[in-house]
DNA sequence: GAGTTTGAAACT
DNA sequence: CAGTTTCAAACTC
């Protein structure tokens, strides 16, 4: 306990004032004093360098299932309502939690995994233990020496990564840091933990980040746990030096391996479901877009990422935290993949927000629903007070026959009706309704007994998918203040005054929403805008390498909000059906080569 | 479980 | 930096 390293305490400020501006909040579910607790942070995957692990805490089991983690309570300043929790575990601890400090090594990740013949993980394993037999566990072999953790109960032979070798064991984490000073460093940049587990949890939604080194595959085809691409579940980036990579987007092979995997594809399945729904009006209705998997480009909505990045110098602290899609550190109105645990902050959800659902209050639609309630009345009443006028010059109605009536065709009814003259009561424009949408007419031929209102709004369309054969012929289709074949011609007025009132209210209501919704796609637009254009202006796209900027140039790394057209509303002269696709998916080469497959073929 | 394959790490 | 060796995990049988 005395040995205290200041070094640990500053590494321990240093983290904290990375994150976000957070202030250390209390600790819950631990009697950890905060000092003791400082002295269990790991930081063996920050600022590259490994930093003793006092015995003390190394001597007990790392595995014990009881040993209940320490959580801190990280506020940030900048949403002082959303404290995030921290898993602190004590230094060594072989990953009891997917948020854990274990480094992001692809293999530390996958082969935690207890995984089937066909690379389906089944339960995760609590410690993961190594067999090395020749490195005495104090090479990067080791997978727990390169996890920055003391083998316990491994099955290695003649190991040095524990505590009796301490001083061994630090001469090797210094050799390997002197020979590489990012050893002990995540291999990939921004990725959540993404084990494989994760992924069958959320299907094939994108895994962010690529491997810093990136692999160098020969045989595999990068589809196999030994690429460590593959291991990490990300995609194969301009880094790699893989020959016959398969481990790309569009990879028939890859999604051959992925078939069945449920969720299967659901961002594009979110992503057309959200198309449809905002359709008449735009397309940034996204607040959390899928975006394209292949991640060749600049990372749009990251910033640029690498060892530099400042979400990679933080790891654990930075990962722990559920980032959301509302609220990502970066307010980043980017598609964002969770970059947290599977556990903390669960599978990645691409949440859709309508555009309307800021705008739509639900005052507007009590206001609405009162207005066509109380125009609905007012038209009944003086339905009313204009049959209580004929009823005196016609003869007596027939209301008690007409109204028991419950069989028979609608419009025989309604003609019934009209011809019996019975109505006068506040159900009446229901029954107008039940009977004109339920007539066995149909829609063109009823088009001709359309009240003037309707017929109007109609013409107001200037669709012809409404005006078409049916009314071709018909004087109504050319005079749409024309009402023909009316039985009772007072009864229909009332009908068509009823009609037109109500529905234009209705149209008015409609247009007022596609407008409402038109400013706010507009300004979301513009917001991305302009926050990918400091995006590229930062990532400035200077380590693009050729097969980055053939990923560009192919267009397969794009933000999709940005590349949806601009939607007329429905109604503007404009608009046309085959213009309903707000968004535009773009196309993935199926026999997109790999930088590799390029070269060999040179 | 033994043997083989594979690719990262280490070494030259 | 490139080639080779070592190593341990992944994979196959």
């Amino acid at each position: 306990m005395g040995e205290v390293g200041n070094q640990e305490m500053d590494n321990l400020s240093s983290v904290i004032a990375q994150t976000d501006s957070v202030e250390l909040g209390n600790v819950v579910s631990s009697d950890v004093p905060a000092k003791k607790l400082a002295r269990q942070l790991d930081f063996t995957g920050i600022g590259g360098a490994v930093l003793p692990e006092h015995p003390h805490f190394q001597s007990r089991s790392r595995c014990q299932e009881s040993e209940s983690p320490a959580v801190i309570v990280v506020q940030s300043q900048s949403q002082p309502q959303s404290p995030q929790q921290v898993v602190v575990l004590p230094i060594g601890t072989k990953a009891p939690l997917p948020p854990a400090r274990k480094p992001d090594s692809p293999k530390s990740r996958s082969r935690s995994n207890v995984e089937t013949k066909d690379a389906t993980p089944k339960k995760q394993k609590q410690c993961k233990l190594c067999n090395c037999k020749h490195s005495r566990c104090l090479k990067l072999y080791c997978e727990c020496f390169a996890s920055g953790v003391y083998c316990d109960g491994c099955n290695c032979t003649n190991c040095h990564n524990n505590v009796e070798h301490e001083a061994s064991r630090r001469e090797a984490v210094e050799t390997t840091l002197e020979r590489n000073p990012n050893a002990f460093r995540p291999k990939i940049a921004n990725s959540p933990h993404g084990t494989r587990e994760s992924r069958d949890e959320i299907g094939e939604l994108v895994m962010l980040g690529k491997h810093n080194k990136g692999c160098h595959c020969k045989k595999s085809g990068c589809l196999k746990k030994y690429c460590e691409c593959f291991q990490a579940n990300i995609l194969c980036s301009e880094n790699c030096k893989c020959m016959d990579c398969k481990n790309f987007e569009g990879s028939e092979e890859r999604q051959a391996l992925f078939h069945g995997d449920h969720a299967n594809n659901m961002a594009y399945i979110q992503q057309a479901a959200n198309a449809a729904i905002t359709g008449a009006i735009g397309t940034s209705g996204y607040a959390c877009l899928p975006v394209s998997k292949k991640r060749k480009g600049p990372e749009l909505g990251f910033g640029p990422v690498g060892k530099d990045s400042p979400l990679n110098s933080i790891p654990q602290l930075h990962q722990a935290n559920d980032i959301t899609c509302s609220g990502t550190p970066t307010s980043s109105p980017f598609p964002v993949a969770h970059v947290g645990s599977p556990v903390a902050s669960g599978p990645s959800k691409f949440s859709f927000r309508s555009l309307l659902a800021d705008l739509i209050q639900p005052h507007d639609l009590k206001e609405l629903c009162s207005v066509l309630v109380v125009l609905t009345s007012e038209v009944a009443k003086i339905q009313a007070e204009q049959k209580s006028d004929e009823k005196q010059i016609n003869d007596p109605p027939q209301i008690s026959r007409a109204s028991s009536s419950g069989d028979g065709v609608h419009h025989q009814k309604a003609e019934e009706k009209a011809a019996d003259g019975e109505c006068g009561s506040s159900n009446q424009s229901d029954r107008s309704v039940h009977d004109n949408s339920n007539s066995d007419s149909s829609d063109m031929t009823r088009a001709g007994q359309m009240s003037p209102g309707t017929l109007a709004l109609m013409c107001d369309e200037q669709d012809t998918m409404f005006m078409g054969a049916g009314l071709a012929d018909g004087s109504a289709a050319h005079d749409c203040n024309t009402s023909s074949h009316v039985p009772d011609k007072s009864l229909s007025d009332v009908y068509t005054e009823q009609e037109r009132i109500v529905l234009t209210k209705f149209r008015d209501c409609l247009n007022k929403l596609i407008t409402l919704g038109e400013i706010k796609e507009t300004k979301l637009t513009s917001r991305s805008e302009s926050e990918v254009g400091n995006q590229n202006q930062s990532n400035n796209f200077t380590s693009n390498s050729g097969c980055q900027q053939r990923s560009i140039s192919n267009g397969v790394v794009k933000n999709v909000a940005l590349l949806a057209p601009r939607i007329p509303p429905i109604g503007t002269a404009a608009h046309h059906p085959n213009n309903d696709l707000p968004l535009k998916i773009l196309p993935v080469p199926k026999n997109r080569k790999t930088k590799s497959q390029i070269d060999r073929e040179v």
